[in-house]
DNA sequence: CGGCCATCCTGCACGC
DNA sequence: TGCGTGCAGGATGGCC
């Protein structure tokens, strides 16, 4: 499933293949697939400016407005036709296309004339400059949230996944039910570099690695290699030996060494 | 405000 | 073998 680097990646193939193109028709074959205020030809002779990412979202700037993308679990975009669940077409001028391929139907793609104003509501880049140990300690600080869940969450910060939150904490060392105002600077100074580096680690490998994703914990590829507790209930920690063990906590699965991520809940 | 739940949707794993 | 059931996931919105 997409997660910021996936996302990431997309964005800088499409800057490569669909900048200066020009919408000649949009076609729309899964109805909730695609959302605009107005009617659905505000892009038709809209030509593309550029191509962005902020959070998971994928921004295609028009001449005016933007198309802004999010492709969930199963989304792709592609220029090659895929013969199954298309969900939205752009064709363009050139005779060239893009399609949005959605097994799950759960990706949306929405015209916006504002796309700033629009995703205004979330959290800060993990990768990004602003993103420095002190303010991040202050985040945690101002908040009293368990802190797997407040990870998730894109208006507090942006990017991480199910996958990644549990590989960031067990490399932070700390449990997922704490509390994310006791959390000790030295831990949530491990948090900091462990979110950067996955997530940057992660761009770099896709950049050069063709990554198969299957299904839920059955994942394949040098990502799978990377995953040091995500999927291994059961099976020993890298670091002790203890069995990694498996809970659900806000919905999702979470998993974790006992031995090795201390709970701070005070 | 925070925590919890359902919702969306499909494919895959599992048990009988 | 074949069927039914449950689970996985990101984001949103509703409820208490």
């Amino acid at each position: 499933m997409p997660e910021l680097p996936e996302v990431e990646t997309v964005v800088r193939g499409l800057q490569n293949t669909i900048v200066g193109e020009t919408i000649s028709e949009l076609e729309v074959a899964w109805d909730k697939a695609f959302e605009a205020e107005d009617a659905y030809d505000v892009v038709v002779n809209k030509t593309i400016r550029a191509v962005e990412r902020r959070a998971k979202y994928i921004m295609i700037k028009l001449d005016s407005g933007a198309l802004v993308v999010h492709l969930r679990m199963t989304g792709k975009l592609t220029p090659v036709y895929p013969e199954k669940h298309v969900t939205v077409t752009l064709h363009f001028r050139s005779g060239k296309s893009l399609y949005f391929q959605d097994t799950r139907k759960f990706g949306r793609m929405i015209y916006t004339p504002d796309p700033d104003d629009m995703l205004s509501h979330l959290g800060p880049e993990p990768l990004g400059d602003a993103f420095i140990i002190s303010l991040f300690r202050k985040m945690l600080k101002a908040k009293k949230r368990v802190i797997k869940p407040l990870l998730l969450d894109q208006t507090f910060l942006v990017g991480l996944g199910n996958i990644y939150v549990d590989e960031a904490l067990f490399q932070a060392g700390i449990q997922p039910e704490s509390l994310s105002h006791t959390v000790p600077a030295r831990n949530v100074e491990m948090l900091h570099t462990a979110i950067r580096t996955i997530l940057q680690n992660s761009i770099d490998a896709q950049g050069t690695t063709v990554l198969n994703f299957s299904h839920g914990d059955n994942v394949s590829g040098t990502y799978q290699a990377a995953l040091q507790v995500y999927g291994r209930e059961g099976e020993p920690c890298l670091i002790c030996d203890y069995p990694i063990k498996k809970i659900k906590l806000g919905q999702r699965g979470t998993h974790y060494c006992p031995k090795c991520q201390r709970k701070f809940r005070r």
